[in-house]
RNA sequence: UCCCGAGUAGCGCAGCGGUAGCGCAGGUGACUGUUAAUCACUUGGUCGUAGGUUCGAAUCCUACCUCGGGAGCCA
């Protein structure tokens, strides 16, 4: 049994085997020792009585310290002290490895986030960390679930691409050239013809292209996947490394778009609230007070719903001076963004119709043939969580726009086809898990949110 | 990439022109069904790097490096 069931079972008397590395060991001269061991299945530890008859007490049990892993066998009784209701009282401790007190960097201490992250191999095994993790691993489950249980199917798009897409934004390139010998065409421009794949590629940006092909099939589709982009972005937000969910749904227009985008996050919230509560409690003690409280308001309010330009009506119209202007047709800066969901609403807000200069090419033009139907979900302290749109189903529409930011037709013909061929409204967006594990963890960096985080002039571990 | 700020013992920090200190961790001892145990003693630092100013620099100046926060880009 790992300790989490071992503490939820509270079977008196049983006997019990556990592993895990112990978090503190506490010695009495009553005869007998306290080792807390933790192992990740929950956030608590359990307490293990260890009596100096064990035949290694001397040998090997007073010289365990903070890091070392043990199997304990014994039986699980009610705790005499204050403290904990349950502990195991051992009958044998078999240690598996040291750790050397001296240069463990873990000890007994506040240790500054920043620093654990020059050791992320071993961060995990603070409580912050343990919790991180699994937050994160419930976000994920639940994120299947919510999908699947509405008929979604999970689809893996490619992770390398060739399509220059959406201009999301700079690439990795992906080559076997050697690069201390790139092969030259005559005009001395690399000649990516004789590289692996006979073109450029580079790994995926989005896998949103994709996904409109098999929503245009399967009518309900998602992608769970790693995300790449080359960007120099150097923020608590931005990793070069990380996962996204992107949902793209037939028949689907911007509405319906919203009401997913709001039901996804509700759904994931409230899991973690239901299934991770522990952790939850600590981060609200540890890191934010109002974290529980505001994610359970999350859960049972709407998100408020305004278009763009009433956004900047508002910004227009608020006392607060911005560093940026303010005017119909400029992109909305972070802090007109932190305005509107953490001052002016003080909860997730969705931003739909901007202007088409501003957005992607593929977002579905109004008809007011100014805007676009994009939405933005605002989330307080994160940003942008979500961004997504109702894609342009129109092949002329969609040819024309493309044409008109210079965008090849015949590299996109594929794109095109499914506008050709039996076209559909169909509209999608896509979710950042780490700013989602981000805000529901309060913590304030997105690199401590992914287990080793990879960023400009970074990639350790 | 730009704008701020910071780099002092393993970690968290104070010192801000006169030659380095506190807390925690570590070590030793005492005490204890203990619980971030407590108490006493104790090890440990060429003050990010390289220059410069000064009789004298951790303290002032310059450059660089690293880290953090903010901005842009976005998820």
């Amino acid at each position: 049994m790992n300790i989490k069931q071992i503490l939820n079972s509270n079977q008196i008397g049983e006997s019990v085997k556990l592993s895990g590395w112990v978090r503190t060991r506490r010695d009495s001269k009553a005869g007998l020792s306290f080792i807390e061991v933790n192992d990740g299945s929950c956030l608590k530890n359990i307490q293990v009585i260890a009596p100096n008859t064990l035949s290694n007490y001397e040998s090997e049990i007073l010289k365990l310290t903070i890091g070392s892993s043990i199997e304990v066998n014994g039986k699980i009784v009610e705790s005499p002290a204050k403290g904990q209701s349950i502990e195991v009282n051992a009958e044998n401790i078999k240690v598996f490895g040291y750790a050397d007190s001296e240069e463990y960097p873990l000890q007994k201490k506040k240790t500054s986030l920043e620093f654990l992250r020059s050791i992320a191999h071993l961060r995990p095994r603070t409580n912050t960390f343990g919790a991180v993790a699994r937050v994160r691993n419930e976000l994920s489950l639940s994120t299947h679930k919510f999908f699947q249980d509405r008929g979604f199917v999970y689809l893996n798009s490619p992770i390398i691409t060739a399509s220059d897409c959406e201009g999301a934004g700079q690439m990795f390139n992906v080559t076997t050239f050697d690069l201390s010998h790139i092969p030259l065409t005559d005009n001395k421009e690399i000649d990516y013809s004789r590289d692996f794949f006979g073109k450029r590629t580079n790994l995926t940006v989005s896998g949103q292209l994709e996904a409109e092909a098999y929503a245009l099939a399967l009518s309900k589709v998602y992608t769970f996947g790693p995300t790449f982009r080359a960007e120099n972005s150097n923020t608590t937000r931005h990793l070069a490394e990380f996962w996204m969910i992107e949902p793209e749904v037939a028949f689907n227009d911007l509405e319906a778009n919203m009401d997913l985008a709001q039901d996804y996050i509700q759904t994931i919230i409230k899991s973690v609230l239901d299934n991770c509560s522990q952790d939850m409690q600590f981060f609200n003690e540890r890191y934010d007070n109002t974290i529980v409280e505001t994610l359970s308001h999350i859960v049972n309010s709407n998100f408020r719903r305004l278009s763009y330009t009433q956004a900047i009506s508002i910004l227009e119209n608020c006392p607060k001076t911005f560093e940026f202007p303010v005017a119909f047709g400029l992109d909305l800066q972070s802090e007109h963004e932190r305005y509107l969901t953490e001052e002016h609403f003080k909860e997730p807000v969705i931003v739909y119709n901007y202007p088409k200069e501003i957005k992607a090419f593929y977002m579905r033009l109004n008809d007011d043939d100014k805007t676009v139907a994009a939405m933005d979900v605002l989330l307080p302290k994160v940003g942008e969580i979500i961004g997504g749109s109702q894609r342009e189903e129109r092949l002329d529409v969609l040819s024309r726009r493309m044409q008109e930011i210079n965008l090849s037709l015949e590299e996109y013909s594929w794109y095109l086809d499914l506008r050709r061929f039996g076209t559909a409204p169909h509209a999608g967006f896509g979710l950042g898990l780490e700013r989602m594990v981000q805000f529901v963890t309060s913590l304030g960096n997105i690199r401590d949110v992914i287990p080793f985080p990879r960023y400009p002039e970074y990639c350790e571990f």
